[in-house]
DNA sequence: AATGATAATGATTTTTATTATCATTTAGTA
DNA sequence: TACTAAATGATAATAAAAATCATTATCATT
């Protein structure tokens, strides 16, 4: 099952890079592939490191650079958390979530609320503001810091 | 009205470093009325700006300090948004609003809703987990760019 | 299959925002 | 007034991401 949507996503890639008119490369089908099997949230350079494995020549400027055009093609999204480096979210097609952030050990949870999409939409059209995306973020303890 | 505003923000100010057993200097004086009287999102160099008018000896590092001192005072508060240069937004007491943010001039605009704000609570605590604080931003195209 | 135009790569440098360092000055008290 | 430690200002360090650029690889065309 995993594969089917890794195949989806590697198919929406390489239709995102032909229609932009890039070439397809090897790096660019190693880092895709590693990207995909990766944890959900990644750095650039925990993802170097994976594919470098896989593909010692690398360089790390061909994975931030991939990483990119992942964001481009809209399968890639960046998270900035306070100070941390960016991290790199997979996108599947237009499905959105939020975060809740654990403020001790880091943890991301994803979370939705139709209800409070909405009333996003609301707020926004009350000031006359067409909204395109949005990003919310709760910052406080998880559960399980809070039982240890 | 906003002198009085001023003096509850900078006694505020005064009363916070007194408590970490800090010091009260000219530069900080000048930094705080300077960030007081700034507009509501200013970047430390904006801010250095200003002040080296009143203060032409005044040194970039010590606008910056200042400002993340102000931070851990809760009189201000940065805003990240995008690859910008940080921002810092005044805080007066416990007020806390959402941004839109204008994807074409960059403006912020300051709102406000409780609903969603319960909603917040309400999806935390679904989580098992303890809300501190959030961030909402809503991007897309402000009422004058729509306009233009 | 060879060619040529140009995109991509990898190594490196640059950029840029923020923080750290440190000698000197200053504040606040004893 | 002197002393202690915080604050300042100039500068260096740090670090993440982007830019540069010579070289290599891709791919449409022949």
């Amino acid at each position: 099952m995993d594969n089917i949507n890794k195949k989806e996503f590697k198919n929406t890639f390489i239709k995102c890079i032909e229609e932009k008119g890039l070439r397809h490369t090897k790096q660019r089908e190693v880092i895709v592939d590693a990207f995909f099997s990766a944890g959900r949230h990644i750095t650039s350079e925990e993802l170097f490191n994976i594919v470098k494995k896989k593909y010692p020549e690398i360089g790390y400027a061909t994975v931030q650079r991939n990483l990119n055009l992942l964001c481009k093609c809209c399968l890639a999204e960046e998270i900035k958390i306070g100070k941390q480096k960016t991290r790199y979210e997979q996108k599947y097609g237009n499905m959105h979530h939020d975060h809740l952030v654990c403020l001790k050990c880091g943890r991301l949870i994803e979370v939705n609320d139709d209800k409070i999409e909405k009333l996003q939409e609301k707020l926004a059209k009350k000031n006359n503001f067409t909204p395109i995306k949005h990003k919310l973020e709760i910052y406080g303890i998880c559960a399980d810091c809070k039982s240890k």
